[in-house]
DNA sequence: CTGTTGTGCTAACATATGTTATTGGCCTCT
DNA sequence: AGAGGCCAATAACATATGTTAGCACAACAG
């Protein structure tokens, strides 16, 4: 366990394309959870079929909800940053229809169940705002079912790294036009509905096309504007303030 | 404008899979809207970009969400069925993402912002129940995800029926295991990622297996285990009450 | 009655993506 | 230092799905 007061930033942030908070709330907020845990790569935090007592926070790397198929084919359908919540509403469904795990070495936080719906009752504001980040992710998997019935492999992945541009930038994750990407070929794979061999070669056509560098775990975006246009990316689906 | 007192059994019916109501919060429900609007196949109904004011009932008839892109394709993203709402939380992203039209004749009702914001407020089991529906249209969402990006043309459709008949049912829109399908082979298309001809073709394939007949809209399944086998397909994600 | 339009059906051919297999680099473990 | 495992890269080949085109039929409008 460790201790850290800025836990709370990156989802103030997020959560400020809704609304600005009050000291107060903010307050409110932060006191959700104090502390917060570190993780390892593959860390299952909810299983399909779980009845969670927790909220999770993810204050640290990534993670991803995923499903699996009998034959173990792997399909994930979103990727959660530093700033997502895994399920606010966590308690009105009665049982998870999916599982999310760690995609690289992560801290958690966990909002227990009682203080999640005390704070959601006591500050309406606040309720609202995580109903509406709730909001954006469904409108996030809109997109994404756009992108796997519309658009190559070469347009899908242009598309996800602008996506991801994007929503790391919001939380400062981003430097310059670059990013941390903990995702192996194979877990691109498993978002995009594609095999890691074409991923493979899509990227390496982004590469010869100088699109993109990817290094090690490190993904710069060498022409942001040629491949926005290429994805045909238009952000207003993530609902910021800010459109840029 | 026609008058309807039974407008609201197909949502009180999905929503009993949330929460069985009180005679009193039934009505509530009832009053949300007294009179429904006829309206013809192709209706937009909602646009991307709009900030709409009221909230759409589904009372007769089917509508999809869906995206066009700039060269003209088009992915359906949801199928409406009647008991379903068009965006209950619609005032609280700022801006539609996506439009919604008829992919039949329909019968809707129209509820102010006013309205359902003061029934949210006043009847918070209501509320709650709403919001439930969101998230199991958000599970659907996460379902269709994983069908296009892991399912191939036979099994997607195959998934798709499944998943209508079971909806259908839940409000008493189906005969047997049969259900009128409102929709073209280039419906079908742009709902699944695929062209017409390969609808077709995957359709025959169907026939031939003996698995549904479909003739002028009207889609009968065959045999419903051996399709769900195919299909992978569990109805989990719909979170209804009765697993069957 | 006749042109027009939408929809279903089929065929021949084109191509994006999947499959299987091999290789080499880089870690980590012993 | 070698053994084993994960990941990236590439090649040769297989196949699911897309593309383009054409025909038939029903519904409908003039």
């Amino acid at each position: 366990m460790t201790q850290d007061t800025h836990f709370w930033r990156p989802l103030l942030k997020r959560l400020a394309n809704f609304s600005e908070f009050t000291e107060e709330e903010a307050e409110t907020i932060a006191g959700l959870s104090a502390t917060a845990q570190r993780l390892c790569v593959g860390t299952v935090l909810i299983e399909e079929g779980d009845r969670p007592e927790d909220v999770i926070y993810l204050v640290e790397g990534w993670a991803a909800r995923y499903k699996i198929l009998p034959d173990g084919r792997r399909q994930i359908v979103a990727i959660l940053i530093p700033g997502d919540l895994c399920d606010v509403q966590v308690f009105t469904l009665k049982e998870m229809d999916h599982s999310i795990a760690l995609l690289s070495d992560a801290k958690v936080a966990r909002i227990p169940k009682r203080t999640m719906l005390q704070t959601m009752e006591d500050t309406p504001r606040i309720a609202r705002a995580m109903w509406w980040s709730t909001l954006v992710d469904e409108a996030v998997l809109r997109e994404w079912l756009v992108n796997m019935g519309q658009r190559n492999a070469f347009e899908r992945l242009a598309h996800l790294f602008c996506e991801l541009w994007l929503r790391l930038k919001q939380v400062g994750l981003t430097s310059g036009h670059g990013f941390h990407l903990p995702l192996s070929q194979e877990g691109l794979a498993d978002t995009m509905g594609l095999t890691p061999v074409h991923i493979n070669r899509t990227l390496q056509r982004m590469r010869e096309e100088r699109l993109i560098t990817l290094r090690s775990g490190e993904l710069v975006i060498e022409d942001i504007e040629r491949l926005q246009k290429i994805a045909d990316f238009n952000p207003n689906y993530l609902h910021l303030l800010q459109r840029k």
